[in-house]
DNA sequence: AGCTTAACCGGAAGCGATTTCGGAAGCGTT
DNA sequence: AACGCTTCCGAAATCGCTTCCGGTTAAGCT
């Protein structure tokens, strides 16, 4: 239905050249003389021709396409990984193809495998971490796919990471509340599903641990990464019989969730209880409260990540990239000393 | 770099048959013995094959991908459609390519052009509105290219609309104000560099008019699509000398501004002012007060979108689709009856 | 038995680019 | 004048698939 759209044959026919020469100039190889150099771009633009990518990735085995295999496009943090992605593909000149799994374990597998099929030259994924996957991605990855892994890590030559040091975060926000005089702290995490959570936990045990405090199982709940599972998990914390008198949630939909649900109970924040979140959103500074919460560079990850696909991509043996960036606590107002000692 | 990977032609030869009859089982067409069908299958199988949509591409003329072009996907409501297109995109075994304009208006032909020069199936776009933009996509439309629209209208058979009766949407939110007793109701548009925001105006100044009230100009200010700038915008109105006693915002960020400023400006919601804003992001549920606003079905706009997308890329010559979803108000805290009469 | 027809399958062309190989022309050197 | 190098360009093969056209076989009909 579209169109014949013009062929790199009439460019040649027009400027009096073959094939070849047009491809040359079109890839600038090769030494071609200034002067016919000239003819063929003018051909180029007099017939308007723009090389047809499916062909030319039929003998190149290229397809200037990344993918992207994401849980949900829907959390601010993603898409604004996601929109650093963007802007480093497009600069570059490569599209990028977006797939969601929806946090379902065997989707990421899906997704991998319908990306890699549609011959993406590389893949960036996050932040699922289950066994199948990470099977998948080294399989794939030992056949030559390059990946960049985002918060998590698989071991092999093809697969770079960029990441943060979630694990430090989670300590000086757990610190923070420590130092506020908070011996009841309680901790969101990512359920078991979500993979991802490893490090927090780390972070929020080592500050504790550093007072001298045991951390108490039942301060430690699982929940998914949303307001409403948030909300949840918080209300089994408040049912507890000595509630604690802080929350440090794994991110900040499900801080969110812990604010409307404790606001719900008829508590205020900070007063009867803190609450910090993790991420810092554009939508932390929204909440009443404003929460307090632990920055992670989004857009940074986004392009760090699509930047060293590229390299990657461009250069088959270059060495394993892993960078980690920085997590930064930002002090707002859903935090203050407990109510009492 | 990335490993050869198996052809058909392998498979054929595995098979003890052509690729033609391959070819045929993969698509399957014309009539094939369920003997040799059956071995085809098991070879295919054993080989592990998938087939190589590129080489397909070329000879098709179908990539079996589509484009989205979107201001800013960081938008919750635009990542809510996207997520929609994703999935009905999916369900379908079509991939999406995602292209983000970040508003800049030269950048929506930019994108447009890049993503048909990827030879995309077809196209959803959303939601600027520029002249330059509307040319570009009529000629494509007349090119072959398919179109589905999001809240915006060209005329051409090749190019079909979703939108949202988001003028009845502001007139129910501006009557909604008036009912309670306002008077002064200030409307944040959305700067005229969006497009998009005629209906809204209308619905508001229709229900204004119903009640025998003039529009006051004063009351009318510009904003982009963002929470600063919703901010910047709501504090021209406080400086106002009669300052508005409500204000409709043209979405929720500016509606999410708004309510940042005047709290910042130490006025109380709903007491000293009420705010209503559009598109009932999950976020304007954790707003303090939650935030009264006017829905609109993201995800069925999306899905929607997708869907007639796919039926016009699969019949040329389908009569151009008009589809209007409705909008509701839907009522939280934000709002009351003004302070004083 | 002989002929038509339908069912099933294969050969080869072609999609639009890149790339290999080699040829022609121009130039300097001996 | 002959030779060898560059420099510039073209012919043709190739990437992996679909599709057109036609051939073979078996079934059906008279």
């Amino acid at each position: 239905m579209v169109e014949h759209s013009i062929t790199i044959q009439e460019v040649a026919k027009r400027a009096g050249v073959s094939q070849t020469t047009v491809s040359r100039v079109l890839n600038n190889k090769d030494e071609i003389t200034a002067e016919t150099r000239a003819r063929v771009i003018r051909a180029i633009e007099q017939l308007g021709y723009v090389p047809n990518p499916i062909a030319r990735g039929l003998v190149t085995n290229h397809t200037a396409m990344i993918g992207f295999v994401v849980s949900d496009i829907t959390n601010p943090f993603l898409a604004d990984v996601a929109r650093g992605i963007l802007h480093t593909a497009a600069s570059h000149h490569y599209s990028l193809s977006i797939f969601m799994t929806e946090n379902e374990p065997q989707r990421e597998v899906q997704a991998i495998r319908f990306l890699i099929s549609r011959r993406v030259d590389g893949l960036i994924v996050t932040p699922r971490e289950s066994d199948e996957g990470n099977r998948l991605i080294l399989n794939m990855a030992a056949h030559g796919h390059p990946f960049v892994l985002i918060g998590r890590h698989v071991s092999h030559p093809r697969v770079s990471t960029v990441s943060t040091s979630t694990a430090a975060g989670a300590y000086k926000a757990t610190s923070y509340l420590l130092s506020l005089g908070h011996r009841r702290i309680a901790h969101i995490q990512a359920s078991p599903r979500m993979g991802y959570g490893r490090g927090k936990l780390r972070g929020y045990t080592e500050a504790l641990q550093e007072y001298g405090l045991q951390v108490d199982p039942d301060l430690i709940v699982a929940s998914d990464f949303s307001i409403e599972d948030g909300q949840r998990a918080s209300e089994r914390l408040l049912r507890l019989s000595t509630p604690p008198t802080a929350i440090f949630a794994t991110n900040d939909l499900t801080a969110i969730g812990a604010i409307m649900a404790i606001e719900a109970a008829g508590l205020r924040i900070p007063e009867d209880l803190s609450v910090v979140g993790f991420d810092d959103i554009i939508f932390a500074r929204s909440t009443r409260p404003p929460l307090t919460t632990v920055s992670q560079p989004a857009l940074k990850i986004g392009e760090a990540a699509a930047e060293t696909l590229l390299q990657m991509i461009r250069t088959p043996n270059m060495p394993t990239q892993e960078m980690i960036l920085d997590c930064d606590l930002v002090i707002r107002q859903s935090t203050s000393p407990p109510r009492s000692r």
